[in-house]
DNA sequence: GCCACCATCTGAACGCTGTCAACATGATCT
DNA sequence: AGATCATGTTGACAGCGTTCAGATGGTGGC
């Protein structure tokens, strides 16, 4: 009845319109923010019917779902476009979390369904199959090089659930209007960002 | 002509709707989850009209408000409550995030609640005042200790914030399902929790 | 070339929501 | 006692997510 699989069949009279729901509901979330967000607002943005986007989706979850799949993925390229100009490894780490938070602070409503998609479905959506995301992969990677190799498979998987969480966390509460005197002494939002970044650790003990 | 001030002053029809409301909410958010939270199923729940909170909070959101702050007020009781039972430093910055986490992760609904009010106000709404919460005192002052009173301001400042983003990261993303492995071979969530905290800065070079 | 089929879209409807204006109630002050 | 005003109720409005019956029009079989 309902296509619940990959919707990538052209559709008949419209001619995408799984896509240009998508995309409106993109254009209406930077426009308007988040809770400007109804199905029927972007049914208009899209210019059908507010039942039209039933024949594409099951519900509105299941179209902010697409939508956040759609978010995951610029973040993953942004990601890897920081990566490639860290060198080491270190460097590589740094540059991840500022790109993760960057982006965040830059698409606020887009990372808020994001994350609102994720909870609901009490997982990391970033790829749509059950793999692992490559973000999450690259963040493993990095700092097993930053171990130089000697750190176990559980210590790893803790550091980058850790290194995961703080960019999460530090994304929600960067925005915050308490930190503007911070930031500005320390040259705007972005050296602020690596600044919390690089004192995550600091006074955490060595480990045996 | 609406009281925006300390609506403390009692009632004269019902007896102390304010809190009564507020009372009303948490018991529906527990029992209903966050999206049954809406203005008039908790004005159904205290048993007055639809119309009747907004002699006491100007729109839902302010009902959300003084919801959150109940709930940030018990947040700090928890980490205050672990805190009595840290002894060094270190112990104690370890008790303070898993207090943090096990609260958001026992009253992931409340929780929830919390983090949409400080967002939307872009703040942290842990006091009524505009003064600093005792919670994020009590992080900094464990974290000046742990470095013997020599770290600089802004270093504790960063590593305060650091903290406080991980704790908040980990709260949101420690229920996912891809973790369920590892919180087994851990002995559990908050042994997964504290694992967690404890692998924060593993990979963090030294400051200078 | 025609027709039946069926995915797609529309229009109208339902119950829900947040919010408001008008009115009723009753405690408190003089 | 009577005025006042905070508090509560009733009824209404627009907008929401969702469903369903019916219109539309491209596609495949003949």
């Amino acid at each position: 009845m309902r296509k619940n699989g990959n919707a990538q069949t052209k559709p008949y009279h419209h001619g995408d319109l799984s896509r240009a729901l998508v995309d409106a509901a993109l254009r209406l979330i930077e426009r308007e923010g988040p809770s400007a967000l109804s199905l029927r607002a972007v049914a208009r943005e899209a210019g059908v019917s507010p039942a039209a986007p039933y024949h594409h989706f099951a519900d509105k979850s299941e179209l902010l779902d697409a939508v956040a799949r759609q978010g995951w993925a610029a973040l993953g390229q942004e990601m890897d476009r920081h990566l490639a100009l860290a060198n080491t490894p270190a460097q590589k780490r740094i540059a991840m979390g500022v790109a993760y938070v960057s982006f965040s602070r830059e698409h606020p409503a887009l990372y808020r369904v994001m994350g609102d998609c994720s909870r609901d479905q009490e997982q990391m959506k970033m790829t749509n199959d059950g793999s692992e995301s490559s973000g999450y992969v690259a963040v493993r990677e990095t700092l097993s090089a930053e171990s130089g190799g000697k750190a176990s498979d559980i210590d790893l998987e803790l550091a980058t659930i850790a290194a995961w969480a703080a960019a999460h966390g530090l994304s929600e509460i960067a925005g915050f209007r308490q930190f503007d005197g911070l930031k500005a002494e320390l040259g705007g939002e972005e050296a602020f960002v690596r600044a919390v970044l690089e004192h995550l650790g600091m006074f955490t003990k060595t480990h045996n």
